[in-house]
DNA sequence: CGCAAAACCCAAAACGTTTTAGCTTGTGCG
DNA sequence: CGCACAAGCTAAAACGTTTTGGGTTTTGCG
């Protein structure tokens, strides 16, 4: 019952442990005979290697984290999902396992973050919907493991990331509802990330270089969910009657702020113009269908490995990526109504 | 540079490694004295075992996989999210990390269900959304290794399972729709889980023995998805107008189904009644808010990693066990509309 | 044929733990 | 006082690989 190890196929081929070894990781100092030899032995015994002698030895685990914020039923949330999956897909492809990691109050504290990379149980680090208010990942920043901060960044630090671009999506947006008459517009959009905030920052500039003053972009802070977004319509919508527009910070606020117009009888898009950001799946499937800016979060998953990668074979220093997005135009958005 | 050892510990206190891993493990052969000496050192120096050479050494590698099926974007299904939530909730909180394995073409064919444990990569198999053609189950419910299906179950066949309670599902969505005076029924599920194999006939059986022909309860097959449901939905609709409600097999499809019937101008639940399954998240935020049979997945996850638990500890030969479910009332049920 | 270089393979150390049999002490009891 | 036994600890084997310096064989060439 004992499992096959390399000592059997070794036996078995009458060749030392190192030269199976040396095969089976393709190294080119061993003749092609041999090598048949070998695996055609490892194949007959369908032999695995086993991963944890591997990674002792060879200090290096093949495998890489996903750390996703402390949020309940997180992995429940497309937004994340979305770029799983891609993590997930494209990081199979290349051989590498993936581990579920949460960074809550106990892996910040124990400093998990750092324990993980250093005991090599993984590789590298992948860290989805960090906030602004994650200082240790100044002092993940400081060391010389492999991270990669996924669709978000830190302004002028020396980190790597791997993002949408947050500045023309606000760009996209800010035309878009300008060129459908919009003049007073409701924007949903936390300050916990700075991607949100270089949104907000590059909107209101885009509205005001066009003529508009700031104080026609009303704003409320709130959380990423539905919950938020349809408290954030509510807020705005009670205090600002006459938006004609709601730009929120992600699909989830703005099939939130949805609801809450549908509540009220008011109808999207003719009362109201609602966009979102993403494109979730989800997106497509609201009613009405949601206008949104698309963020291919699958892509963006699959970069940030890639990204890893280089940074594992020393390949680059420094991984900073901005990724292109564009206008999924739906049912949810329209012309301004006339007042 | 090189990561503190347990040598270096040893060395520190002036005992043996030996020593020093049984403090680490809880070995109540160690003195208090001696423990205390070598905590604190371990402390002193922020010592981390190294989990491969544990692995390596135990035979066991307190890691689990949540093995999800091979579907698009996986991940970003909430379906799956709420579950993987609980397991990885209750998984870590247990002091076991998490592995994501998806069941595609390859997964199978190359055994790596079975490498997993034999490799002792992980000590267990979470498998979720497994379908009726999953062979490769047998073979793995026939070996020694632990594993559990998660909301899926094969009558007859003894395999360990948590799931919820279908056939009870079935019984209170029958009800609730009868009460409502539905008669002419269209049933929106998928054919490749025995669970919806179960609900289905369960859910005809309470009919028929309510005196309503079967030739009432319409039915189309269908994926598990938005778009399954929207098609279903119109093919449904399109084949028997005279339908005034609609039970789907999940939340999406029900999610889906409703948005058809909002493009046709169809009014839910004035003209017809829509349920779903599940209670996921988007059930409440979906518009009108969505009745449907809550099957608590989060929990789901949470007893699957006690089940499996249970197994390591060789507590139980089987784990089968069935969770209760509840019908929660929103908008998209109501009276059936006259004829 | 002889020799240097290339090609191929191996031995052994290293990776950092767990685990168990057994070795010292110390203790209690007759 | 001597002995049995327990308590506390240790030595050493085991886990299954990778890796590298060096040894042996083969090849090519003069």
């Amino acid at each position: 019952m004992a499992r096959t190890t390399i000592k059997d196929i070794a036996r078995e081929c009458g060749v030392s442990l190192s030269t199976v070894s040396l095969v089976l990781n393709n190294n080119p100092r061993i003749s092609e005979a041999t090598r048949q030899k070998v695996l055609e032995s490892v194949q007959k015994h369908e032999y695995q290697p086993n991963t944890f002698a591997r990674s002792l030895a060879s200090q290096s685990s093949r495998s890489l984290s996903v750390v996703v914020p402390h949020l309940n039923n997180v992995f429940a949330d497309t937004y994340f999902g979305e770029i799983v999956s891609g993590i997930y897909e494209h990081a199979t492809k290349l051989g590498y396992k993936v581990l579920l990691e949460m960074a809550n109050q106990k892996f910040v504290s124990s400093k998990e973050y750092i324990n993980l990379l250093k005991t090599r149980r993984v590789d590298g680090l992948l860290i989805l919907g960090s906030s602004v208010h994650d200082d240790y990942l100044h002092e993940l920043a400081a060391t010389e493991y492999p991270y990669i901060l996924v669709n978000h960044y830190f302004p002028g630090r020396i980190m790597n990331f791997i993002s949408a671009d947050y500045i023309e999506s606000a760009r996209i947006a800010a035309n878009h509802l300008l060129q459908n008459g919009h003049r007073e517009i409701g924007l949903l959009i936390g300050t916990t990330t700075n991607t949100a905030l270089d949104f907000r920052d590059h909107f209101l500039r885009a509205y005001t270089s066009s003529g508009i003053p700031d104080t026609s972009i009303h704003w409320s802070d709130g959380w990423f969910t539905e919950q938020g977004g349809y408290e954030g319509a509510q807020w705005l919508y009670e205090r600002h009657p006459n938006l004609t527009a709601i730009m929120a910070g992600n699909d989830k606020m703005a099939i939130g702020a949805m609801r809450y117009f549908t509540r009220k009888g008011i109808k999207v898009p003719e009362d109201i113009t609602v966009i979102g950001m993403d494109d979730v799946q989800a997106a497509e499937f609201a009613n009405p269908a949601l206008t949104t800016i698309r963020h291919n979060l699958y892509d963006i998953g699959c970069k940030s490995v890639e990204g890893l990668l280089t940074l594992f074979r020393k390949e680059a220093q420094l991984v900073q990526q901005t990724l292109p997005v564009k206008l999924i135009e739906r049912e949810s958005s329209g012309p301004a109504r006339k007042a």
